[in-house]
DNA sequence: TAATTTACTGTATATAATTACAGTATATGA
DNA sequence: TCATATACTGTAATTATATACAGTAAATTA
């Protein structure tokens, strides 16, 4: 977002916070009003900067037709940081994380039980993401199912049959017989972890 | 959400996909459009009945005056799997995870560099979602700063002053002087892996 | 079997909302 | 210094939108 006046940063920043705690943008006449406008085309006015800034798009004839572009959403990522200043200043904002990090990839979570993978850096309560799969490459983490059961491994499979390896040392591998329903649930694409302290 | 219709069900997508696509809610006229109703009061109707039934929220008077209930976005969280059903099944899911878990908690993240943190399950490259603070209790992990360097450390403090300590056998404690400049720039409070295959 | 819910069409209207136009005043960049 | 941008007030008109009312028909529930 390059250059916005104090005042533009003011109506975006509305704008944002309607869209949180709303679910979508205000009216021309309730950002005037918020920010204590007398006249409605202030808002417009500003709303057409920022368009033009390229920090919001508008949709014509639509009612509450504003969209946040995509950067201005979301978590900022930081970066290097510069000497002396303070941890969040724009130069050291690498990038903005969306909303969702894994949103786009995800289609559900699991949260995990037990210690099996703690070598790969996942752990008991961490929930994983996981994408839809049948299929999966050697190595890979797979949600898997063996008749009832649904557990997260590292997938193998050779010549003599599918291998589920834990990622500790004091799990043995499970080998699936013939006998054994057996199928990949899913792919573990990415794992968050809440309440680290 | 309870009990909706097949015809409720595809006014409920029609209305969520909107939002993912545009930022804000359709109109009645766009949603009789998009399900060829040839009467906006179709999907009039339809929004009632969502309300009633508590998948949606109106605010009268309001264009796009459309809410998505809270339970009603986000990502399922898959629990326990009952015997036979699909994964995904509608009876597994615990809960719905909002769109980012970390979201509220979250101000800024750091990526991580090194592997100073991999008894903790932090790897390289982890996103560590921090919260602003300027205070920590002993044994949390935080963003620290000395001098002109950025740290993800676990804290310690006593009457000998300031111990930083790595979750790697390999790094020594990092004892902060009284010459050093120091400051706590956040608590971690999540982490998120994108990638993990 | 009667009442209610679902699932619409069709019409109408008040009001919500966008957006253009006409100004004023100050600040900034070329 | 002249054009352009910022930052508004004020008015007005067109159109976008919510929403009520009057129906019809079939399915569901009590």
């Amino acid at each position: 977002m390059i250059n916005l006046t104090n005042q533009q940063i003011k109506v975006f920043e509305v704008i944002k916070d309607h869209v949180v705690a709303n679910g979508f943008p205000p009216t021309r006449a309730e950002i005037a009003k918020i920010l204590n406008f007398k006249s409605v085309n202030a808002a417009e006015s500003h709303i057409k900067a920022l368009v033009k800034k390229g920090a919001i798009e508008k949709v014509p004839g639509s009612s509450r037709g504003i969209k946040l572009v995509e950067e201005t959403t979301g978590i900022p990522l930081i970066g290097k940081v510069a000497a002396g200043s303070p941890i969040t200043a724009i130069e050291n904002i690498e990038k903005t994380i969306p909303v969702n990090p894994l949103n786009k990839l995800v289609d559900f979570f699991l949260r995990v039980e037990g210690d099996s993978m703690i070598n790969a850096g996942i752990l008991e309560n961490d929930l994983v993401g996981v994408k839809h799969s049948k299929v999966a490459e050697n190595g890979q983490i797979v949600v898997a199912r063996i008749d009832e059961d649904v557990t997260l491994k590292r997938f193998y499979k050779d010549n003599k049959g599918v291998r589920l390896v834990a990622e500790n040392n004091n799990y043995k591998d499970i080998l699936v017989n013939e006998q054994q329903f057996f199928s990949i649930e899913g792919l573990a694409v990415g794992i968050v972890r809440e309440n680290l302290n």
